[in-house]
DNA sequence: TATACTAATGACTGGTTGGTCATTTGTCAA
DNA sequence: TTGACAAATGACCAACCAGTCATTAGTATA
């Protein structure tokens, strides 16, 4: 494992435990086993750490909804999978959640803000596009308002989850959600976020289009990252296809497959498929 | 102002520019004003002056809410005023509730928890009446899961108030909101939260009854430190009612009354309504 | 073995924190 | 005017903070 690695993990294990801005350097390093000043190697500032952590759980936790949203091919199910897939990554990632829960925009850092915001855009746009392909026309009123309800399940619910030591039944809770949800878009109608408010909250340009330099330079970083020969293969195939495309959308999607599992891809992941247009 | 509400009203203001940790009782003693060393003739620690902050809106919020549950008579409106007390409260206080969401469960400070969790649990119980009144048996199966998801539409949609300073239309929020809640209660049928998840969220003994001998202190306080004669007075003798009892219920009720909407009443208010049956 | 290099260390700095307390100021009654 | 008491002050303290940097340890090449 990296130092860098090493230390984000120590980190997220204290900063649930005790918040961002009451666990320092010093202990994050005690902790890791490391020296204070081997910490400085890896980050400029304490501030660039939970930026690195934030990136490196929202990026997964967004390209994993994404790709239930996109490839489900069963639309009775969609809800379901999407939750079952935003709980999952709660689940598995909890000491990130409980921070993302507790830290969100509080902090006078002006970055990290506007990451969450960012982020919170992101995730806004799956879920929008998730309810279009559900209900369409059907719920053209009220699906802004779909959203917040949809994220405040997910945030009530997601409390429980981390905050209680308790056995959850997952497929019971995703089966209610997604109940619940359906029972909201087929039934109500009087709505209170309308288009032009919800253009309101996302004033600022999200989601810039990547362009397929960025995507090269980024590529050319993760092949660097991983060992596995298969993902760094498919990396590498993928990259080429981007700088002289030769390979057909068949075979760009099998490579897409290869690497979406693995948790240093799956955002270059996510975006090759926005990129590629799956 | 006593010297007490002084430092409160400044560290409000502060807390919710900055967060808790992150502003210096140096800071909130410029802003009142005064001398650092006056801060602690008033609070004993700076955990003292957030945990009074906490208690000083808490009881407001509930005491607001369970008046608007008990004495709404038309169901049809209930759950409407219902979010229209909530979101009122949020936004008269929005820079408690700024902190109120930003400091949830995360400081290290055992006793501000368990003070998140007392009021939490009233709210859940008030919240849980309504539904009770409103749907009773037919919604036996899923109130549980009414209470987490009407926790959650307050949670998503307080955040748009809060965060974002654009002017909202609060009728229509409401109107909203109470057509979601609706439409869950008659379709959803599929629970999550069952009655025994629900107790062991709630193990601990919540809403101690409080005693005569309580009250009748409490209300000694109070009546120190308010000065309106109508509220005084009510006090005065809903204070020897307790002592010997001999006023008729329409009068006690309509003292209640008189000291409902005083600030510094509510929560006596809200206790004495419990004590006395209303 | 000698050399050149990077990785890692932890004492240190300048600054801030929550909290204390000897001292001063203000306010009464005598 | 005096004296007694409470209210208020702010210099001060030890503890801790993020971040630095001269020094050392480790490693690979020649």
């Amino acid at each position: 494992m990296s130092k860098k690695q090493l230390i984000m993990e120590s980190a997220l294990e204290l900063f649930a435990k005790q918040g961002f801005e009451a666990t320092s350097v010093q202990q994050i390093t005690d902790h890791a086993g490391i020296s204070k000043g081997a910490f400085y190697l890896s980050f400029k500032s304490k501030d660039e750490l939970i930026i690195a952590l934030i990136d490196h759980f929202m990026m997964q936790f967004t390209s994993d909804i994404d790709w239930v949203v996109k490839n489900s091919n069963n639309d009775t199910e969609l809800l379901y999978d999407f939750y079952n897939a935003a709980f999952a990554s709660f689940q598995k990632h909890s000491d990130f959640a409980k921070i993302f829960i507790k830290e969100q925009s509080q902090t006078p850092n002006e970055e990290l803000i506007s990451k969450m915001r960012h982020y919170d855009k992101l995730t806004d746009k799956i879920i929008l596009s998730m309810i279009d392909r559900l209900y369409g026309e059907e719920a053209r009123k009220v699906k802004y308002d779909l959203i917040y309800c949809i994220k405040g399940f997910i945030h009530v619910y997601s409390h429980l989850f981390l905050f209680f030591n308790l056995p959850f039944d997952l497929d019971s809770l995703c089966r209610s959600l997604a109940q619940k949800t359906n029972v909201l878009a087929k039934h109500s109608t009087i709505p209170f976020i309308t288009e032009e408010l919800f253009q309101t909250f996302t004033t600022e340009q999200s989601y810039e289009e990547v362009t397929a330099e960025q995507l090269i330079e980024l590529l050319g970083q993760t092949i660097e990252e991983i060992e596995e020969p298969i993902e760094k293969e498919s990396l590498t195939l993928l990259k080429q296809q981007l700088i002289e495309p030769s390979l057909s959308p068949a075979i760009v999607k099998g490579l897409l497959e290869n690497i979406r599992n693995h948790p240093h891809c799956k955002w270059v992941s996510y975006l090759l498929r926005g990129y590629f247009g799956f």
